[in-house]
DNA sequence: TAGGACATTGACAGCGTTGTCATTTTAACT
DNA sequence: AGTTAAAATGACAACGCTGTCAATGTCCTA
């Protein structure tokens, strides 16, 4: 029932050995000697055993990709990016979702670790960004591939993938500039996140270069999350709309969502009255009325990415064949919620 | 640096093999044994090897979560759940997304189960209900628990987690019949799904309870999308509202929104003209304009005593100590989309 | 106080791989 | 053909744990 390396060997008439070397693509076995063990493999339908190649092997099968962040739709893209990597690479993927507000998620990470001894981990924001956490893998000789927010640095080219923000930002901000608006506002995430002050400078860059002087008033501080963008759309709108907003700037889509819903009740017309933008391009920015205009953000590519290079890491040099793209920068897709200001 | 089960032996003044049975709580250990080694333990913070537990012994330590649902919430919620069990118990999560249009999924499957040992899978819907998976378990003689729509049967108690969508759209179509509507439209899923056919059949057994003849032309047949829900509630509704629809029951919350958003295009007022439900509760429930009336699905705890149940059958009577529910109806959940008839 | 029954513990092999190092084969030279 | 270096392969231990079965300890009974 079982089919275990032996088998293999026994059926190729070769070493035990030579199957290993094999299945692990290592160089110097003779293509005679390949071809005859692969169609041992095939006949016999062998899946080589994951705990015994974890605890006999000095690297591991077994990547971890830890999150903390509530949106299920960046989760489960990021999760299903890396997922399609180790399938093809024979990995194990184990998911580890964290609360950064717990005080022993430290812990909690090292026991992890310890308990299946990782290939290496996908860190996504904004767990990414904490030093701290950083400091204890570097310390621990653990490998792991940083998604984050932030233009390149040459320095840290083979630990991260940078999702350009600020450039994206830019880009939506211009998309308002260029329909006429001039008092656009910006409801941002908490400050504490990369991403925050990256599309905030963004934001900031592109209206300096229209010559449009900033504005600290336009700005709400919010925490990524529908409910704080209906409260910063509610604050920055006021009863009459105190600074002539014409056109709001969401953190994410949700937060974009949520000055949609404020726009509701307090009887805005969008776009007509006020453009709405997002950020990110989440199924759900196609299912508010209107459709958001936003900036798409490709976690299952950004996350394979990621992956790619952690095996790079892990595996050495027996993987370089395909290139590796280290920067992504989100794109604008205008949809309904943006229009020329009247 | 790497704290071994000798380690602890050694400490501890004991054999490796009294470790091993305190650390999987076997039975006659003596008490004060147990306390000593538990002492070890923690001095040393020991944690066992995953990869050597699971090739050495004769049960694993590994469960699987399989899902074929693209609804990002709900597949995190099951994650979560299943996930929160697992750390208590000391098992990993491998987690297998499917696509049931895939021809070659079963092989893909059994893949997955050759490569780790599993102790065991949780089955989410809709692939729970497809029979060729199932017998291709049992003949695998792989344990596993499914979660399912239906209302409980006594033979399968042991393996499934029931959710109750025929009295969950009972209670939601009562809401609605309560508030003086009659003409109810219902925007279902395909089918093919059972939580389809389960959330009509409570459906109708509403209605007749309150002696509403039943009408097919009510029953537009989607596919649980936003985009469904839009062309359901423009097909049901149509230019002139012939069928006199005064309020619609979404398959699922995606369906509902989208029939808001069709309101939106045809310029109905919700709920004044008409009312609009969901199912499940998922947080975009929330993020709508009107927040949708709902029923409750708390997968989060379905999918613990999923986890829950498959360990019982896993690690037989080692831990009884917990109820394990294994029926659950969502619960109505009344929020602004749904209002008395007009 | 001896004998037996049962509870508790330990010695050791084995799970299915990979790493190390020794051995054989091949290729590349005189 | 003979030598040598390099390439290809194999034998065997080891990874960290659990299962098996034998050994010891404990408590009871007569």
């Amino acid at each position: 029932m079982k089919v275990t390396i032996n088998d293999v060997a026994k059926l190729a008439g070769v070493s035990m050995k030579t199957v290993s070397r094999v299945i692990n693509k290592e160089p110097s076995v003779r293509k005679k000697t390949y071809d005859i063990v692969m169609d041992a493999v095939n006949t016999l339908n062998y899946q080589p055993n994951l705990a015994a190649r974890n605890l006999a092997g000095t690297s591991s099968f077994t990547v971890g990709l830890v999150y903390d962040n509530p949106n299920a739709y960046y989760v489960i893209d990021m999760q299903n990016g890396v997922l399609s990597r180790c399938k093809e690479e024979g990995y194990e993927l184990v998911i580890h979702p964290c609360n950064y507000l717990d005080s022993n998620m430290e812990d909690d990470f090292k026991t992890m670790i310890k308990r299946s001894r990782l290939a290496g981990l996908v860190l996504t924001p904004p767990l990414s960004e904490q030093s701290s956490i950083i400091d204890m893998l570097d310390e621990m000789g653990i490998h792991y591939v940083r998604v984050l927010s932030g233009r390149p640095t040459d320095e840290e080219q083979d630990t991260c993938i940078f999702v350009n923000d600020y450039e994206a930002a830019y880009e939506i901000t211009s998309h308002l500039l260029s329909l006429g608006h001039t008092h656009i506002g910006f409801l941002c995430g908490d400050k504490e996140h990369k991403s925050t002050t990256e599309r905030l400078e963004g934001y900031q860059a592109a209206l300096k270069d229209h010559n449009i002087a900033l504005n600290d008033e336009l700005i709400y501080e919010g925490q990524y999350s529908f409910e704080s963008g209906v409260e910063g759309a509610k604050a920055l709108l006021g009863t009459d709309n105190p600074l002539q907003i014409t056109a709001l700037l969401g953190g994410n889509d949700e937060m974009a969502a949520g000055a949609l819903f404020a726009s509701r009740l307090m009887g805005i017309e969008i776009p007509e009255q006020l453009s709405i933008t997002g950020f990110e391009d989440s199924p759900f920015s196609r299912q508010t009325w209107p459709k958001l205009t936003t900036a798409h953000q490709a976690n299952d590519v950004i996350s394979q990415h990621a992956a790619r290079l952690l095996f790079r890491k892990t595996r050495g040099a027996r993987n370089q064949d395909k290139e590796i793209i280290t920067t992504f920068t989100p794109s604008l897709v205008v949809r309904e919620s943006s229009g020329p200001k009247t």
